[in-house]
DNA sequence: TTTTGCACTTGTAATCATTACAACATTGCA
DNA sequence: TGCAATGTTGTAATGATTACAAGTGCAAAA
């Protein structure tokens, strides 16, 4: 059962459990959109009227400050959230604006952080890739 | 002479030169500290006191979409820009809100593209790290 | 040199994501 | 049960960025 393992999830990251949170945790859990706070809110709202804009973009920070979700910046608009916080890198076409998961190009480069930055405190890893996805691409040749 | 060097970029990158098209250029060339579009308007805003701040928008925007400068989302505040267009990583303190260049972890990461997007039409790559750097670390000790 | 067109620039107004804030609700514990 | 702390809500504010319309200046043509 999956509320068992977000609540498991949330115990282990220090979060406070509530309906909403566990709610919106599911949510990420569930899509692979890289949704932002107003999609989110969107794809919730309907189950849950009461529910506010202001709850979810505090959640998601939160999710996110305790290592329980991805805040993405690989889009300059808005900022887009990940449940898989599994390391693994992203693309966003620049055509249709959806973001993709990609592997690393390589298991080694996560984990090394190069020498001139070696003494700082890296908290946080991201590969961001940009163009154009397939479909995206194919009609652009097409028009 | 610098500017002979910014006119030959422009060039290149099919950019049409302007008086305030060369000094936020040259502004990106000189300093390291990839400053926001509000930054580069307050840096340059007095030799030029009629630049507006819509032009340095329009502009950095323009440079970044030729290729003559990198639009770096690292900030989810704000959009920063980096003169700088070779292949590298960034480093952004959550301390200081500085950004600092940095080594890719490998040189043969930066070109290989994982398998599964393969396919797509990667045009940019872009490597971020978040964290605190020294001084702000040695600062979060003390306190 | 003058004219004409076009691209660039400017300033203001609008947009839109995000946050601040204050009132209200809920939860856990004494 | 009752209180204190924590979470939620709705609205108002903020702040970065863009839209837009008018003005400016440069460049080619006459």
């Amino acid at each position: 059962m999956i509320k068992k393992d977000i609540l498991q999830t949330f115990k282990e990251c220090g979060i406070q459990p509530s309906v909403q949170r566990i709610a919106i945790m599911n949510y990420l859990w569930q899509v692979t959109s890289h949704p932002t706070a107003e999609e989110v809110y969107a794809a919730l709202s309907p189950e849950m009227p009461t529910l506010s804009k202001t709850t979810v973009y505090n959640t998601l920070r939160l999710l996110a400050e305790n290592g329980a979700a991805l805040m993405l910046t690989i889009d300059d608009k808005k900022v887009r959230f990940d449940g898989d916080v599994r390391p693994h890198a992203h693309f966003l076409c620049r055509g249709c604006d959806r973001v993709f998961d990609a592997p690393l190009p390589e298991k080694a480069s996560w984990m090394s952080v190069p020498e001139s930055i070696k003494h700082f405190e890296v908290e946080e890893i991201h590969y961001y890739y940009r163009g154009l996805c397939n479909e995206c691409k194919s009609m652009m040749n097409k028009n």
